[in-house]
DNA sequence: CAGAATCCAACGGGATACTG
DNA sequence: CAGTATCCCGTTGGATTCTG
């Protein structure tokens, strides 16, 4: 007979499994937390995701519309605005990107004073 | 002048940032969730984190102790046996771990029911 | 048992130029 | 303004083989 996994623990790391690899890429994430706290145009996120490129910023924002956790919406206005907002079911992640938030603010503090 | 970007979401942002790269991978979120549940040998690992392979296995838990999240302990037994604990520092991304599982078992759940 | 070494295909992501 | 298209290189990570 073989040896079994642990049960509990191996649901857990399926779980986790599936969120790593949702938000998988350099961005996801940040841009999530982003729009957590307000709806932003294009060009506003990529001012507040410092770093990201126009080409990147794209692709993510689609594949996070594509998992409905945000909404495309183009304004039309000359010229063109799109706005990005949170949808109710991204928001569920508001919590999860304040947990990360906190803890990579405290791992920022003890990697500085060392 | 220049549009400041929030500082609020700024600061937030940079730390997400920080996190998503310390744990960037294919595995590592998953390797601390199982150690955080108990600590085991490098076979049960394999184990337990299914479909991680050896080489990456030892990766991954190399970058970890150089990040000071678990230890690596040799046992003088024959044939070699390689424990993996988690540090008390490491502990402290249980509850990231427990709310990232259990946002995503909520996950899988939606994307079964459709 | 717990890895290290090698090989290699696939993907990620930056820079740049172009468009409606 | 909000993208798309193309180019291209570095990294990721799987498969396999070898070792103390």
């Amino acid at each position: 007979m073989e040896i079994e996994p642990i049960k509990e623990c191996s649901q857990t790391i399926l779980a986790i499994h599936d969120v790593m690899d949702l938000f998988k890429g350099k961005w996801k994430m940040s841009i999530i937390a982003c729009l957590c706290y307000k709806k932003m145009r294009y060009s506003e996120l990529l001012r507040e995701v410092k770093g990201i490129s126009g080409r990147m910023l794209s692709k993510e924002l689609k594949e996070l519309e594509m998992n409905e956790l945000i909404t495309r919406n183009v304004l039309n206005t000359q010229p063109v605005a799109v706005e990005y907002e949170i949808t109710e079911y991204g928001a569920t992640l508001k919590n999860l990107t304040k947990t990360i938030a906190k803890w990579g603010l405290n791992h920022r503090r003890r990697i500085i004073g060392k």
